[in-house]
DNA sequence: CAAGATCCTAACGAATTGTAACAGAGGCAT
DNA sequence: ATGCCTCTGTTACAATTCGTTAGGATCTTG
C-alpha cells in the first residue's frame, strides 16, 4: 500500500515489459496483463491507482472496459492506442479515460503522465506534504519544520514555497531566473533582492551557518543548489 | 457557481475565440486572457476549475505560472504548446500540469480533455448537509458540530456559510475576494474585517490553536485554504 | 590586486491579517 | 414595553508577513 500500483493491460509482451521497466524505475509497483479477463479477475483483489489500457485487445473491445473501470473503480485510466484519429481520442476520453496516449509512445512521457494522475488522485494526503532531509522533517501542511533533536520551527507561506522548490529538486542547480518565475513571478530587475531575502530567512530557520551553508548552496552567477538527501513520504 | 469555469490564457485572439466557442458550446463558462499578469490578477477573485495555458507567452515563461497554479490553486492545468518535444511535455507535466496538448489542436479534443479533468476534480458535487473532517462532523441542518471525542458545538448561520465554503473546496486556495463575494458580498474595502472575524470565530469553535491553525490556513495576500480530508454524506 | 558584479542580511515599513471589545439589530420570554 | 440573549458587523489595535533599502561581504575577471 506504500507504492502506487499501476496496471498494464496490453497483449504485446514487449510493450508490457518496456512500460513495466520504466514505471518501476520511477518508483511504482506494476502488474501486467495480456487479456482483459485476467485483468478483471485481478481487479477483484486489488485496487490500482492508475490503469494503462491498450485498446487493441484481442479478446474484447477495450472501450467498454475503460468505461466500467472509470465508473466503478474510480481509478485513473490511461488509454494507450494505435488509433490516432481525433475521433478515437475523443470517444476514449468521453467514456471516462483520463488520458489518451498514442503509439508509438515514449516511455518517459508515459511515466510523466502516470505521475500527473497519481499526483491528483493521491495528493490530498499522501504526497506533497512531508519530506525528510538532513535530520529535518518539513511538514508543509502545517507550515512547520521539526528536527530530530526536538527543534520545532514554523515557516511562512513564502518560505515554504522556496523550501518546497528546493526539496523537489535536490542536488540540482536551480537558476535564479527559474525561481523568480516560479515564486512571485513579478520583478526580474536585479534590484529585486526579494528572493535573496527569502532564502536568507529560510537559511536562518534551518540553522545554517552563514559562512558555510551546508544545505542551500549559492552558485555565484547561476543560482542555488540544495544539497542533502530528500525523502518524501505520505 | 453553476457551470464549471475554464480560463484560457493565450496571446493569440484567434485561438482564444476558437477555444471559447467550443467550450461554451460544450456547456462551460470561459474567461480569456492574453497575458499572464492579467490572468493572475483575475485569479485573485475567481477560482477556475480548469486552466488552459499557452506556454509561448510574450509576457513571461508560463512554466512557473503552471507550477504555482497547480500547487496553490489546486485547479487542473492543461498546457497548450507549440513545443512538441517529448522533453517539453515531460517537464510540463512534471511541474504540475494535468495534461499537455500540442498545437495545432482539434478544439473538440480540447473539450474532451477539459471534460475529463472536470469529471475528476468536481467529484464532490454532492451537496449534502453533513460532512466529516478531522474528527468533526458538521451538521448543517441543525447548525452543529460534533467531534468524535464527544464535543458538541453549535455554530451560527454566518459561521456555517464560511464552513460550508471551506468544506466544499478542501485543499484549494480560496481567495478572499471570492469569499466576500459569495458571502455577504458587501464591502470590498480593506476596512472590512467582517470576513476575518467570521473566520476567527470559526477557528475558535473548531478549537484551533491561534498560533498554529491546522485546519484553516491563511495564505498571506491570497486567501485561505482548508486542510483536512472532507467526506460528504447525506 | 583592483574593479565590478553578485550576494547576504539587518532594519524598516507598507500591507495584510487576527481578535478583543463594542454596538446595533432582532428574537423571545416575562 | 422591558430586559436578556444571540448574532454579526465595526472599530481599534496588535501581530505577522514580506518586499525594499542600503551597506557590507564575497566572488569573478583582467
Amino acid at each position: 500500500m506504500t507504492l502506487p500500483l499501476v496496471t498494464i493491460l496490453d497483449d504485446e509482451p514487449a510493450i508490457r515489459s518496456i512500460l513495466a521497466d520504466a514505471l518501476q524505475e520511477a518508483g511504482f509497483r506494476t502488474m501486467g496483463f495480456a487479456r482483459a479477463t485476467e485483468f478483471e479477475a485481478a481487479l477483484k483483489s486489488t485496487t490500482p491507482d492508475v490503469c494503462l489500457v491498450d485498446l487493441g485487445l484481442p479478446d474484447r473491445d477495450g472501450l467498454g472496459l475503460v468505461h466500467r473501470l472509470a465508473l466503478e473503480q474510480g481509478a485513473a485510466v490511461i488509454i494507450i492506442s494505435g488509433r490516432a484519429q481525433v475521433q478515437d481520442r475523443i470517444t476514449g476520453l468521453e467514456l471516462g479515460a483520463d488520458d489518451y496516449i498514442i503509439k508509438p509512445f515514449d516511455p518517459s512521457e508515459v511515466v510523466a503522465r502516470v505521475r500527473a494522475r497519481i499526483r491528483k488522485t493521491r495528493l490530498p494526503e499522501t504526497q506533497g506534504n512531508t519530506a525528510d532531509f538532513a535530520g529535518w522533517t518539513a511538514h508543509f501542511n502545517r507550515y512547520a519544520l521539526t528536527h530530530s533533536d526536538g527543534r520545532d520551527v514554523s515557516f511562512s507561506h513564502a518560505e515554504g514555497e522556496v523550501l518546497r522548490l528546493f526539496l523537489e529538486r535536490p542536488k540540482r542547480l536551480i537558476s535564479r531566473a527559474m525561481m523568480q518565475e516560479i515564486l512571485g513571478g513579478a520583478a526580474e530587475d536585479s534590484f529585486d533582492r526579494a528572493l535573496d531575502v527569502r532564502i536568507s530567512r529560510l537559511r536562518t530557520k534551518l540553522g545554517e551557518d552563514p559562512k558555510n551553508p551546508t544545505l542551500i548552496k549559492t552558485i555565484y552567477g547561476a543560482g542555488y543548489i540544495f544539497l542533502g538527501d530528500v525523502a518524501w513520504r505520505g
